[in-house]
RNA sequence: GGGGGUGUAGCUCAAUUGGUUAGAGCGCUGCCCUGUCACGGCAGAGGUUACGGGUUCGAGCCCCGCCACUCCCGCCA
């Protein structure tokens, strides 16, 4: 080792000793007289001293040239800072080393940006960031997300060691199952025209590690998905995945239960109450407009169906004679919302094929009087208003905004306005959410299927292999709309951390489902699935899991939105790697051996 | 595929709304400075205003196109 001690270990019982520490040169002070250099490494910092009287001129002159950055390994003893000098702001802040002797390991060229400046650093344009992602990575917030990633993958493996589970890494070129997201294909060069395809995720081989008897499989897998990205979506992400056999729902919930609540500890040092909350997905939406709801905050929706049952307001009225609802929310302390906000909330509710968003201002007007200002009140009958105030406690400073469509849409229409008059609130400082404060929830019962007009046939909501809750298998020939999927949700403030379900077991349920709700052809069902229905016929055990997103799992655990913030090298919204420009073309003769032909305009090569 | 935002010095931003030689802070270079830790002081270098067209006497600013980054919608069984 060339180090004797790292860079945040020095303290003032060291005095005297003469020590080691190697490191990247943070930050120079040059006093004329004396310079100070702080070295860091991943542990922290520790200022150095060279002092002229006591040093070769040449070392002193090194010294005072080093570029930020640069590599150095310096000797000298340790001493206690004189009276008044001590740095209250760094653990080391009480001692410094007297340098004795200087190795410069590695010049630095001057640098991009600056990485020893947190303020400055963390408003740097991200293209650049990503193009020099080592210089990125060096700032010390960085490598804590790297860090948090670190032991939490840890205390994932111990944990599920702990209940028995087994690690198994399973095949990263996979068949293509041209079902759900966009695939990455590789040429097969041993076959021309075939190809595997990247797994959207393991779902087919631990279903069939089940099968196999495994009974407990996890793993932290990596997924890809060929779809346009997000903030919080990568084309590579890692899932925890995890099935079991013999188990039914309430397994899955206190195992996650449980691996979440380590995870909880082990990163940020929080214990989090178990077990968590359930909602129903109909309840999600009836109270929230969403099925991943953020509890911390209220303004919930209320139902007022009823109320304007034969309402003389048309909208209304006609909306509730048609078989839709009618849903508000109360945006207490939003009246003063400005042109623009309602302009953003109406365009919201249009994006749904709402015709417009009807809303009251509750304000007091010249006269000192509380009125409702808005463009449609002067339709309401006193009673309605009554509920009105009743039901949504109305106040003065209230924004109140309603949806009037079918139930679906009027809950999501209103559940989008929702977290975005909450942003507003929150700008405006007139909600605030603790940093710590962290509501989970299990969303459960979702509708087993959705029913695609254009297609004009059935899809699964989550994936074709989830079971349908038993009471409701009968429901599958009769009336599938109503048939609830045994899957489930974790969601923690507004975000989807992971989902699963208790899957199919038995071939003739998995059939039925492919072939008579989903329409796949029985000879695509046999191509595509028929190596796992023919598993299912040799004693296939009851079985289910789950899968956690991993990247998301530690954003929220490091106080982020971007999951690009705990991956180490992640991609642009495109798909490009910014530092190695990737992807690229290759060269003529890898495209022989493939048996491709590029048909496309080829990019020009810089 | 669609919509919004951004692009000016190495970095972060400004430029009185079309007007002379495009500025500041940080960084960088040189000099001064013995207790700094956002050290301080003096001086200096550094610009194809992303790129390509156009309008105009005159464009960083207006128009058209294009590229990149970013957020969102679609998409993500």
């Amino acid at each position: 080792m060339k180090r004797t001690q790292h860079c945040n270990e020095l303290r003032p019982e060291h005095a005297g000793q003469t020590v080691t520490l190697v490191g990247w040169v943070h930050s120079r002070r040059d006093l004329g007289g004396v310079l100070f250099i702080d070295l860091r490494d991943r542990e922290g910092r520790t200022q150095t001293v060279f002092d002229p009287s006591d040093l070769p001129k040449e070392v002193f002159e090194r010294a005072s040239h080093l570029h930020s950055e640069s590599v150095i390994q310096i000797t000298g003893t340790v001493r206690v800072r004189p009276e008044g000098t001590q740095n209250t702001k760094i653990p080391t802040g009480q001692i410094e080393v007297l340098v004795k002797s200087l190795e410069v390991l590695n010049d630095a060229a001057v640098l991009p940006f600056p990485v020893d400046d947190p303020e400055l650093a963390s408003k740097v344009n991200e293209e650049i960031r990503l193009k020099y992602r080592y210089l990125d990575l060096r700032r010390p917030e960085m490598i804590r997300n790297l860090r948090v990633r670190s032991k939490v993958a840890i205390a994932t493996r111990s944990y599920m060691d702990g209940e028995g589970f087994l690690e198994v890494e399973t095949p990263t070129l996979f068949k293509s199952t041209p079902e759900g997201a966009r695939e990455f294909l590789v040429p097969n060069r041993r076959d021309p025209g075939t190809f595997y395809a990247l797994p959207q995720s393991p779902q087919q081989f631990k279903q069939i590690l089940m099968v196999s008897g495994i009974e407990r499989y996890f793993q932290l897998a990596r997924c890809y998905r060929d779809e346009d990205l997000r903030a919080d979506r990568q084309p590579e992400f890692t899932q925890v995945d995890i099935e079991m056999s013999f188990i039914d729902r309430e397994d899955i919930y206190s195992l996650i239960e449980g691996l979440l609540k380590k995870v909880w500890k082990t990163a940020l040092n929080l214990d989090i109450p178990t077990p968590f909350k359930r909602i129903s997905f109909e309840e999600a939406l009836n109270r929230y407009g969403i099925d991943k709801p953020d509890t911390r905050f209220g303004m919930e929706l209320v139902d007022f169906t009823e109320e304007f049952k034969g309402s003389k307001f048309g909208v209304f009225g006609n909306c509730v004679a048609n078989g839709g609802v009618i849903k508000a929310i109360n945006a207490r302390g939003l009246a003063g919302a400005t042109q623009g906000q309602l302009e953003i909330m109406t365009e919201t509710a249009k994006g749904f094929g709402a015709k417009g968003l009807a809303y009251i201002k509750v304000e007091k007007n010249a006269a000192g009087t509380i009125e409702w200002k808005s463009p449609i009140v002067k339709f309401f009958s006193d009673a309605e208003k009554a509920a009105l105030t009743a039901k949504l406690e109305i106040q003065e400073g209230d924004l109140i905004l309603f949806a009037a469509d079918q139930w679906l849409n009027a809950c999501e229409i209103l559940g989008k306005i929702r977290l975005y008059c909450a942003d507003v609130l929150k700008g405006q400082g007139k909600l605030t959410i603790p940093a710590d404060q962290f509501n989970f929830l299990w969303v459960i019962e979702f509708p087993l299927l959705g029913f695609d007009r254009e297609m004009n046939r059935w899809y699964s909501s989550h994936h074709p292999f989830t079971a349908p809750v038993a009471d409701d298998i009968p429901l599958l020939k009769t009336d599938p709309k109503k048939v609830r999927g045994q899957h489930y949700d974790i969601v923690v403030n507004g975000v989807e951390l992971g989902g699963g379900s208790i899957r199919i077991h038995q071939p003739d349920v998995q059939k039925t489902i492919f072939e008579e709700l989903l329409q796949i052809p029985p000879d695509e069902t046999q191509s595509r699935f028929g190596y796992m229905l023919e598993a299912f016929k040799y004693g296939a055990p009851p079985h289910g899991g789950i899968a956690l997103g991993f990247d998301r799992l530690i954003a929220i655990l490091c106080g982020t939105t971007s999951i690009r913030d705990v991956i180490a090298f992640p991609k642009t919204a495109k798909g490009v790697d910014l530092m190695t420009d990737s992807p690229s073309t290759v060269t003529p003769r890898q495209l022989r051996d493939l048996h491709i032909e590029v048909k496309a305009a080829v990019k020009k090569d810089v």
